[in-house]
DNA sequence: ATCAATTGCGTTATGCTATAACGTGTGCGA
DNA sequence: TCGCACACGTTATAGCATAACGCAATTGAT
């Protein structure tokens, strides 16, 4: 998946993404978006959509929120399972990748015959500063 | 965890997610159960928070939907770490629990010194018969 | 017995998350 | 230059979840 280059949307989506500390839901993206003309939701949806399409962009279901990926290098190639701890307390996440649970996994699925499309790990607690 | 005398609307949750064939949203159970005097999304949202505390119920984020654990046995102790495969066209939901996955990700949060409290494994895909 | 606390319930209203459907403009290759 | 793909903008709507209020039943300590 090269990343190839980004619209104008994209890269206001992309650089809010960036800059917060945490996740931001689509609603929070579209309002720190308003002064740069934003004005509806679908604007910020579209560009979430290619974004996480780009791989540069990680969906967290279990938030409804979005956070910019935190792999230094660029995106042109698959990562694999991701997984992500998401502090209650601070809203920090951090991003991580294991080759173990990912083959564990792809051992358990391949078991049912299920193909695997997309991979949701979620690790929802406390951080060690909000513990 | 013991689980205590169900209440009545918690009793009808319980029976539409049980006989149902795969996950329901908060909104069909609701649906499903107005012929019982249900009317508001309240009641089905109260009942079902509960039967997640009993673990009698699981949510998956990745689809807002509920599903009735599939364990056949009482819900008197934890069942660690439970994990989904979703189909993306029969609807179907397995669930399963691997001791190795939970091992991992315990290992991979101490080190960082993250105080789990909920873990979310959702793998979608399609199953046998959808693939 | 009575009071207070707890729990469940019902209702109305509201808020948050996401997409449908329509039309416009722009770039680009056949 | 025609047709196609894609991004964009707008309005409206659908889908998911909770706030806030009040009432009723239960329990358990005084």
């Amino acid at each position: 998946m090269a990343t190839p280059q980004l619209t104008k949307n994209q890269t206001l989506v992309m650089d809010a993404l960036s800059h917060s500390e945490g996740p931001m839901s689509a609603y929070t993206i579209l309002d720190k978006l308003r002064d740069h003309g934003f004005r509806a939701p679908l604007q910020v949806y579209r560009a979430l959509d290619k974004l996480q399409e780009y791989g540069m962009v990680h969906r967290l279901e279990s938030i409804n929120a979005f956070v910019a990926c935190s792999c230094p290098h660029d995106h042109e190639h698959d990562h694999g399972v991701t997984a992500f701890t998401i502090c209650e307390g601070c809203g920090q996440v951090t991003e991580f990748h294991d080759e173990a649970i990912e083959q564990r996994l792809s051992t358990l699925t391949r078991a049912q015959n299920f193909k695997t499309e997309k991979t949701t790990i979620e690790i929802r607690g406390h951080c060690q500063s909000c513990a």
